[in-house]
DNA sequence: TCTAATATCGAACACTTGTTCGAAGAACCC
DNA sequence: GGGTTCTTCGAACAAGTGTTCGATATTAGA
C-alpha cells in the first residue's frame, strides 16, 4: 500500500500544522517557539525542519491551507445560485461554519495576518482581496436591486467581516448558541441592517414582484 | 513654575507610551524590543525603566489609560440620556471617534488583548466586561421596548464590537469616509439590523406613539 | 540482503531578548 | 555652594531564540 490520497508525509505535515495552529492560537505566533511545537508534537527540534523551511513558512502553510479551503468551499456553494442575497447568506454560513469548526486555524489567519511578511504575505493577501471583492460585489448587486442608498460598500463589507472574524475573541461553542444559530443571528443583523429602509419601503409599497421578499432570505 | 497639571514626569511617560503604542501597533507587541523603543524615543535602554518596571507593565499602562478614557468619555456622554437607542448611538460614535483618533493605542488594546497576563490582564478585562455589559443591557432595553425577538443578545453585542474593533484592519482615514460617516454607516447597519422586522412592523401598524420612530435615531 | 531514498535526531552556533546595577549627570531647595 | 532628590546612562548578564549540520535510524524497492 504505497499511495493513498494522503501520503504518510502529508498526514504528518497536517498533524504538525494542526498542532502548531493550536499553540499559535493559544499563545500567539511570536510567543510560540519551535521548541513548544517540538514538545507538543513529540518530534525533535531539528526533525520539524524536514516539514517546513522556517517558522514563518509554517505560518504561511497554515494560513494558506486554511484560507484556500474556506474560499473554495464558498465558491462551490454559491456556484449556480443567482440571487445575490442568497449568495451572501451562503457565504456567511460557510465562513462561520468553517471558522467555528477550525477555530485555531482561523484565529491564526485573522489574528496573525501581519505576522507574515514578504511574498508569503502577498500571496495570502491577494486571496483575501479576492474574497473581500466578492463580498463587495455581492453587496453592490443587492444594493442596486433593492434600492439601498447612503451606505458605503467598503464600510459595509468590512463591518460584515468584523462581525464574523471577531468571534474568535468571544465565541465559545460550549456556552453560546450553536453555529447555525450564530449564522442566523449574524446574517439577520447584517442583511436586514444593510437593507434598512429599503426593507421598510418594500413592505409599505408591497412591490415584491421584482424583488424577492428580503425576509425570505433568512427564513427557511 | 513647579506644578502644572502635567508634571515633567507625566509628560515624558505619556510620550514614551504614545511612541511605544505606535511601534506596538505597527509590528506587534512581542516583536517590539525595548531597544526599538529606546531608538524611537531617543532614550537609553536602561533609562526607559525609570518609567515602567517591565515591558508588560508598559503594555498595561497603554491599554489601561486608553480604555479608561474611552469608557469615562462614554459615561459622560450618555449620562442623563433616557432613550436606550440614543445611548447606544452615542456609545458607538464615541467608540469609533476615539478609535480613529487614537488608532495606535486602540489597536494595541484590541489586538494585544492576550499579550497581557496576570493581574494586569484581570484589571483591564474587568473594565472591558463592564463595557460589554453596558452594551448588552442597552440592547436588552431596546429589544424589550421595540419587540425585537429571536436575537441572541450576546451575539448581537459582540457583533457590534466586531464591527467597531475590526476597523484597525482596514480603515484608512486618508482614503475612507470620515469618522462621522463611519459612525453613521455602522450605527445604521447595526441598529436597523438589530431592530429588523420590528422596524417593519412599526412602520406597518403605525404604532409610533409609545415608541420613538427608530429611524430618527440616525437621522439628524 | 543490499541500496538508495526518506525521515529523524542531538548538539551546537550566532544572535536577540528583557532586565539589572552602580555610577554619573541634572534640577531643585536651603 | 552644598546636599538631596530626580533622571539618565553604559555595560553586562542570563536566558531563550530560529536555524544548521552531520550523522544516524527507518523504510521501500531491487
Amino acid at each position: 500500500m504505497s499511495n493513498e490520497s494522503q501520503s504518510k508525509y502529508d498526514l504528518r505535515l497536517v498533524h504538525v500544522m494542526k498542532t502548531s495552529a493550536a499553540i499559535f492560537a493559544e499563545k500567539g505566533y511570536h510567543s510560540t517557539s519551535i521548541r513548544d511545537i517540538s514538545r507538543a508534537t513529540g518530534m525533535s527540534l531539528s526533525g520539524l525542519y524536514y516539514y517546513f523551511a522556517s517558522k514563518e513558512e509554517l505560518l504561511f502553510l497554515i494560513q494558506d491551507y486554511c484560507f484556500s479551503t474556506v474560499t473554495s468551499d464558498c465558491k462551490r456553494l454559491i456556484a449556480g445560485v443567482d440571487d445575490p442575497a442568497l449568495k451572501l447568506k451562503l457565504l456567511v454560513e460557510n465562513h462561520l461554519n468553517y471558522f467555528v469548526k477550525n477555530m485555531n486555524e482561523m484565529k491564526v489567519l485573522s489574528h496573525e495576518a501581519n505576522s507574515i511578511t514578504g511574498d508569503w504575505f502577498k500571496k495570502v493577501n491577494s486571496k483575501k482581496r479576492q474574497y473581500v471583492d466578492l463580498v463587495k460585489n455581492l453587496l453592490g448587486e443587492i444594493a442596486r436591486s433593492q434600492g439601498v442608498k447612503g451606505l458605503d460598500l467598503r464600510v459595509a463589507a468590512f463591518s460584515l467581516f468584523g462581525m464574523m472574524n471577531w468571534i474568535y475573541n468571544w465565541y465559545d461553542s460550549r456556552k453560546d448558541v450553536d453555529v447555525s444559530g450564530l449564522a442566523r443571528n449574524i446574517t439577520r443583523i447584517f442583511l436586514s441592517g444593510f437593507l434598512g429602509e429599503a426593507l421598510v419601503e418594500a413592505e409599505k409599497t408591497g412591490r415584491e414582484s421584482h424583488l424577492e421578499r428580503p425576509v425570505s432570505v433568512w427564513q427557511q
